[in-house]
DNA sequence: GTCACCTTAGAAG
DNA sequence: CTTCTAAGGTGAC
């Protein structure tokens, strides 16, 4: 028995998001596509459940706030279930970084008690099914490099730019 | 068991 | 300043 899920678009000035929800909560966030990755995608909330439409209006101003550089004031529920119990601690120390701020991959891997687990950290961060509201992107390296995306450099220099956060 | 990673500290040029 | 190495935890195969 396979988990039911629907995935929704969100148009914003930076392109169309892909969200997808369970029946949890959210459980996936894709950048803008590019090729023919729309598969799945309703293009009509007819017959979404009333409680997921009330989810995906949370996750899109949630999602603009974000783009603008801006601390959204509510998150819908996350669906992590497919995370290990080391990924969620992760991505929940990241939800602790407010806008504009920013902490290494050394920093988070302390703050969950494997100060060692650095590079796993990245491998987290990388395998981060939310980005933009779980903020992967306000993690830098130790010397304030940049550091690396699996979704695209370029998305982690814009939205740190416009969260106002200098780096190298 | 192997290998790839969104790392890091340290050594060397 | 720069590039290079080794060590390192976790996850996917």
């Amino acid at each position: 028995m396979k988990a039911q899920s629907v995935k929704l678009p969100i148009s914003t000035s930076d392109g169309q998001f892909v969200a997808r929800y369970t029946e949890k909560g959210l459980a996936e966030l894709n950048f803008p596509l590019v090729g023919t990755l729309r598969c799945g995608v309703r293009t009509s909330q007819r017959d979404v459940p009333t409680k997921v439409r009330r989810w995906h209006q949370v996750t899109v101003a949630a999602l603009k706030n974000i783009l603008a550089g801006r601390s959204p004031k509510k998150f819908p529920p996350l669906d992590l279930s497919n995370g290990t119990t080391f990924q969620r601690k992760v991505w929940n120390a990241l939800r602790k970084i407010s806008c504009g701020q920013t902490k290494s991959y050394g920093e988070i891997a302390r703050a969950i008690g494997k100060p060692n687990a650095v590079r796993a950290v990245g491998g987290a961060c990388g395998a981060n099914p939310i980005p933009v509201l779980i903020p992967c992107h306000r993690v830098l390296a130790a010397n304030k490099k940049l550091g690396g995306f699996s979704g695209g450099l370029n998305w982690k220099r814009k939205l740190l730019t416009r969260e106002g956060v200098m780096f190298r």
